[in-house]
DNA sequence: AAAATAAAAGAGTTTTTTGTCTTTTATTAA
DNA sequence: TTAATAAAAGACAAAAAACTCTTTTATTTT
């Protein structure tokens, strides 16, 4: 409570594996799965509206993955973001690489650039079953198999 | 290469699970606990230095974790950071709580706050295991244990 | 008791991340 | 071909995280 407050470290900042840039890329490649399935675009504002996020910001996240392949658009009227053939086989750790980078899936738990099987941190082994989990269940996650996931079950997307 | 300098996103920001205050707290403790088995005792210059880290940043996170019992200090000529019988028994997990929150151990991997069992998102089963995974492996290393473990072999703990 | 030492406390600064706003460019429908 | 629409681009602004510096307080050694 007022305990919280006070304290300099502590609760107050609540970390997650992901960035909060990240978190949002990967719900909003998921809401556009879910409302593109046949030939439909949708908006940024459409977008943000149904993840919950300020506009400006996923379009802003938005542009680099459709730079970079893991979603397609298309300007003007009835234009909008979409995903086809080609952009459905990308999986969720596309994403994350894109936006957080390797290090989750590589990088030291303690942060040591040096950590290797020769100069291991004290939790080298453990920490690469963890990375190692967590990246085979990002890789084998198709956005293609979300979407016939999304047709059989309610999956929310949105913060409230 | 500098395809990545252009990017928006991307490798510029390399996060991992921990904060680096975080990564710096473990680092700093697993420190202490192997410099101090018998009553000696650590200033924070030499911590800083034997995990690579600025000096009066991980004086301010060991202020923190002392008031909350994690370490024990103690002031004045021959005094210093050190642990104890109490300390020792203390986890891994202890540290992330008291730096990071509860998120990692409990929130949603997509950043919802409502995610649950009645109202899931579309990962919510399968980052139930993976944080489970990282919360066992936290919360059954005791630092008394790695200390045992420190004596029987060479673990690094700084970046350069 | 005085001087020296080392943590505690607190008030900054810098950098990174997150979020906002405006202008430009591409596309399409009328 | 013109007007409307929607993404792309870029420049800012705010907030949070990471890091620095100075002063104070507690402890110990001489």
């Amino acid at each position: 409570m007022s305990f919280i407050k006070f304290c300099y470290l502590c609760a107050i900042q609540q970390k997650w594996m992901f960035s909060k840039t990240c978190e949002y890329a990967i719900r909003a490649v998921m809401f556009i799965t879910r409302e593109t399935k046949d030939g439909k675009r949708v908006g940024v504002r459409e977008i943000a509206e149904g993840i919950d996020s300020p506009v400006h910001f996923i379009a802003k996240i938005l542009q680099e993955l459709s730079k970079r392949g893991i979603v397609q658009s298309l300007k003007g009227p009835t234009g909008g973001f979409y995903m086809d053939g080609n952009t459905l086989t990308h999986t969720l750790a596309d994403i994350v690489l894109a936006v957080d980078g390797d290090k989750l899936f590589n990088g030291c738990g303690l942060g040591l650039s040096e950590c290797s099987e020769k100069q291991p941190c004290p939790l080298h082994a453990e920490f690469k079953k963890i990375r190692k989990d967590l990246h085979e269940l990002l890789a084998r996650t198709k956005l293609g198999e979300l979407q016939d996931k999304f047709d059989m079950s309610t999956f929310y997307l949105s913060r409230r």
